[in-house]
DNA sequence: TTTAGCAGTTTACACTTTTAACTGCTAAAA
DNA sequence: TTTTAGCAGTTAAAAGTGTAAACTGCTAAA
């Protein structure tokens, strides 16, 4: 258990390193706790046998380790009211409710990304069990048609279907018609199967060009289950920190916000807003992830804030949970 | 006007230079170009005074100027014929039919990227001028629909649009019927004229939240005029390069990259493979972009590999070659 | 328990030195 | 006239040196 002040210093050196991005000395502090530099200097020992503090070399001042970080934001922080600034911006969108609502979480994530100096990463639900609820099929030439589906959870998504040869208009809505019927309230994983065991030797029939029909859906609902939309946002933010200050390190930063996998690890799995500092995220030890999931119109999904592991947490913590708690309206 | 032995000397530093990024000294040609340094220095020289050659210091090798990669381009170069491996690669993914249209452009470009070392930027054709063919709307729950939008190019989109209150789905109905009816062959610019001034009043008089409705539509359709569709790849290649050895550099780069103002003035006028060396292009002075125009199904858009000045042109060219002739089909 | 004071570290910066890699020039050779 | 050998001169890059500034840890006294 940490002293009262303990507890005060490890809040100002916390504070005061989000904000310098410097190591912090036992003198820098005297001022503050009225006392010399020497006490402090003691009670900082004693921190950083507690695992709280780190020093960078021998001499130089204490920055805060991951625990430290950790303690801090479970036990010291307190956040931050937004300022009428913020809340006005936000507002803005929040508000405007003819935006499209894949556009209203991305803007919100981009005034957030405006407003520190972090990246923001959207995920979209993860949509493998959502289940269909229809399909619909538009053409736009002999060879070319539009399919339409829509989930349970409100998600839509369209592709352009490829027909090859000359299908009749008929056949198409036949088979559409029949996918209609099998396949709503399958869930996207096992659209595969319903499609070859069950829609495939049906059409087989009575629909004339049923191989190549069976072969467009098929392609085109197996992309439907394989897309995640990612969005991102004020990605050089990251890399303007003076901790990223190196080549190698912003490429490969760069490099895993590219690689899709790695990205979409960051998928949230409980409620609430989540702390993922250093090495407690899988992304890279030098940033702290913050997520959380939104629901809006019943689509899920989940935002995250990616920023040096000194980040203002009192400050963006309040800002996530204004856009969690307003975009679903 | 250069003789044969200095295009065979401009030809050996620029592709020497290509491949290791280092200036290159006149003892290392002296066994290609069968005399001595002495001999070699003194065409340098010449080639330096013409402006096609630099040195990076007083002593240092030889670079090619922008000049002289002009030059080489222009007269000296001659298109590499792709690898087998390469053709089979791309070959994957033209001959496959069943390929969504924009996802066909986008997963060659990412094959390209793979096959280089350069960054991909593709940007969909500015739909302003397309003619609207069709619209259908499709009910998701008592409050969301989604519009979809089908242009005489075959472009489609989709919006989710959200409709504030009780609206009666005959209501509805009758208002998507009426904007078939009007917009069909309007293009995507005069969208809002005719929504405005021909759609709204006469909704008026018929359709009972004609109010709700005409601002839920309105909104939907202006963000599909403004929707430029915005592709990149492989965005780290371009950093590993050694000229971008600088994190200052990298954060320059990559705040062009996220700045949409000027990604889109990457956007293409003349057909044909175009070459940017350098200041040529408005984007940064350290890069070469080669652009070109596609057209697929009737879309067109626009294709740029942007990589560092001493880029691989002979088969870069060839790439993209590929890509443009046969990704139409 | 707190403090003053001092010894000991480390970084950061500015120099210097050294080495390797080039070029330009000149005078001789082809 | 063209080519070449040889050498002086230049520079970058790496390695080493020196110094000042900024800290801490420890000790002994308050």
């Amino acid at each position: 258990m940490l002293s009262k002040r303990q507890e005060q210093l490890l809040k100002i050196i916390v504070e005061d390193y989000i904000k310098t991005a410097r190591p912090v000395s036992s003198k820098s502090i005297c001022d503050i706790m009225n006392c010399s530099s020497a006490t402090i200097r003691s009670e900082m020992s004693s921190l950083e046998d507690l695992g709280l503090l780190e020093k960078t070399h021998i001499s130089s001042g204490r920055i805060p380790s991951e625990k430290g970080y950790r303690y801090y934001v479970d036990h010291i922080m307190v956040p931050k009211e937004l300022t009428g600034e913020e809340i006005l911006r936000l507002q803005q969108i929040v508000s405007n409710k003819s935006l499209v609502v894949n556009d209203a979480i991305a803007r919100s994530m981009e005034i957030i990304t405006e407003l520190t100096s972090y990246t923001a990463v959207v995920l979209g639900k993860q949509s493998s069990n959502n289940l269909i609820q229809k399909i619909e099929v538009i053409p736009v030439d002999d060879n070319n048609l539009v399919a339409i589906i829509v989930t349970d959870k409100g998600h839509v998504e369209h592709k352009n279907v490829y027909i090859e040869g000359i299908v009749s208009m008929n056949d198409i809505k036949q088979t559409v018609d029949l996918i209609n019927k099998l396949i709503v309230g399958t869930s996207l994983d096992d659209i595969s199967d319903v499609l070859e065991f069950e829609v495939k030797p049906r059409i087989a029939d009575y629909v004339e060009q049923h191989e190549v029909l069976y072969n467009a859906f098929y392609n085109a609902f197996n992309e439907f289950t394989n897309n995640h939309s990612v969005f991102r946002s004020g990605t050089k933010n990251i890399l303007m920190q003076p901790e990223f200050n190196d080549a190698d390190k912003i490429r490969d930063i760069i490099s895993k916000f590219e690689d899709k996998e790695i990205v979409e690890s960051i998928e949230e799995k409980d409620n609430g807003i989540n702390i993922y500092i250093g090495s407690e995220n899988n992304f890279d030890d030098d940033v702290t992830i913050i997520k959380t999931k939104y629901t809006i119109n019943g689509e899920e999904g989940t935002i995250a804030l990616i920023g040096p592991k000194r980040m203002e947490y009192d400050r963006v913590i309040t800002l996530l949970n204004y856009i969690k708690e307003n975009i679903g309206k």
